[in-house]
DNA sequence: CAGTATCCTATCCGATACTG
DNA sequence: CAGTATCGGATAGGATACTG
């Protein structure tokens, strides 16, 4: 019988019970992120299949690591919030990531390579703070990719709301950036830079917001930790 | 194709494939405790197959996490040891632990009683210094369990060697605890105390060592945790 | 002591399509 | 939008016995 639990009255077994199944780790990754909507949940593990996202958010609900609520006067809108429980979470999540961006190879990360997921991610972590005081648009391309998943568009709105497009908003653009996946990827993830690889990467338009990428480019919540392998 | 991986350059997510398979984080929190022989972390981990402990242990070799050496002078004798990248795990499993402590109902956790695992993790935690300073012997029983798991020894060598007996060793017994294997785990764990359980424990023997029993007890690394659960 | 070898199956999971 | 329904298949892993 395959997945029985570990009979072990640690709490390290207990806990690994409910944390250390497939997706999970992942799943609330994205829940400590801020996704509450199921699809926004997709989005952030999109390979998951519905079925077993589905199934995840209910174990985890009988956990008591997410309650999932109606939203008030939306009928049939439902949000998945992180219970305390799930809040305290937090710190083994973080571990999980700092180890895995200090020991595990850039060039194995670097196989995944994915830029719904990467443009996703720039959007929750961009900083809005170094851009000027009106609505700026950016627009980034990888021409290596095909054309549906090619161009993506970064509404800044001040103070602070930051949309993914991708499709074209019609706004005039601020800065268009042209580079490849894998550059713009390791640049995010902290394992690179802007100026080092700015060879790779066109910048065409508004010369202080080109200038202050690296700084609104929010980077990856990992990036400040150094690789250590050897 | 089940197990593939998430496809996800996130450092969460590529820590997770390599640490959150099954049995990972329990055989990583042996290690980590320190057990290094293959024999060794069988008693740490007694309901997963050798088979798949062995796969196991490959696993972590291939992933940089420990290295298998040969004893020197020991034909046939093999220690796995944490490489940097295995002592860099310690962070993830502390955590881990700690949430399961704070989260996990008693019950369920009390669910997994196993005085093998029990002893051994005493043994391993027992703390000498407030014993006698010269050999001590603690005899535990339980007498609710068959015979062949009712009756343990600890034999306690200053200034800090600790074995555990399954068999008489012979030497006079300072200390004779007789005990439910629930109360001893629910002590062991930090769920209560040797004083909030008096009644339940039945100590007979040397009167000082009876009264530091919370002491020398050496609790779980966890004990200090509070329950959270609401 | 330190593992292999073998067998077998329960179950997890991926894929796809569909619904209120 | 927020999920369910259905299906098949791979495979992880449990049980047990055995070996140098």
């Amino acid at each position: 019988m395959p997945h029985a639990g570990f009979k072990q009255f640690c709490p390290v077994a207990m806990a690994a019970e409910i944390l250390c199944t497939r997706w999970t780790m992942v799943l609330l990754r994205e829940l400590i992120a801020g996704s509450t909507r199921f699809n926004d949940l997709r989005r952030g593990v999109p390979k998951m299949s519905p079925t077993l996202l589905s199934q995840r958010l209910k174990d985890l609900e009988a956990a008591g690591i997410v309650r999932r609520y109606e939203i008030p006067r939306k009928k049939g809108l439902y949000e998945y919030r992180l219970t305390p429980a799930g809040e305290d979470l937090r710190p083994v999540v973080e571990a999980v990531g700092i180890w895995g961006q200090r020991w595990v190879e850039s060039q194995l990360s670097l196989k995944n390579l994915d830029p719904s997921l990467l443009m996703w991610d720039m959007r929750r972590n961009l900083n809005p703070q170094p851009l000027p005081n009106r609505r700026t648009v950016i627009q980034l391309m990888y021409p290596e990719l095909p054309v549906s998943k090619r161009t993506w568009w970064l509404l800044v709105d001040p103070p602070g709301s930051v949309d993914l497009c991708w499709d074209d908003p019609g706004f005039d653009i601020d800065l268009f950036v042209t580079t490849d996946l894998r550059t713009m990827t390791a640049i995010w993830m902290g394992l690179t830079s802007v100026e080092k690889e700015s060879s790779k990467i066109d910048l065409v338009g508004d010369k202080a917001v080109a200038r202050s990428m690296q700084q609104w480019l929010g980077l990856s919540p990992f990036a400040a930790e150094a690789k250590r392998v050897p």
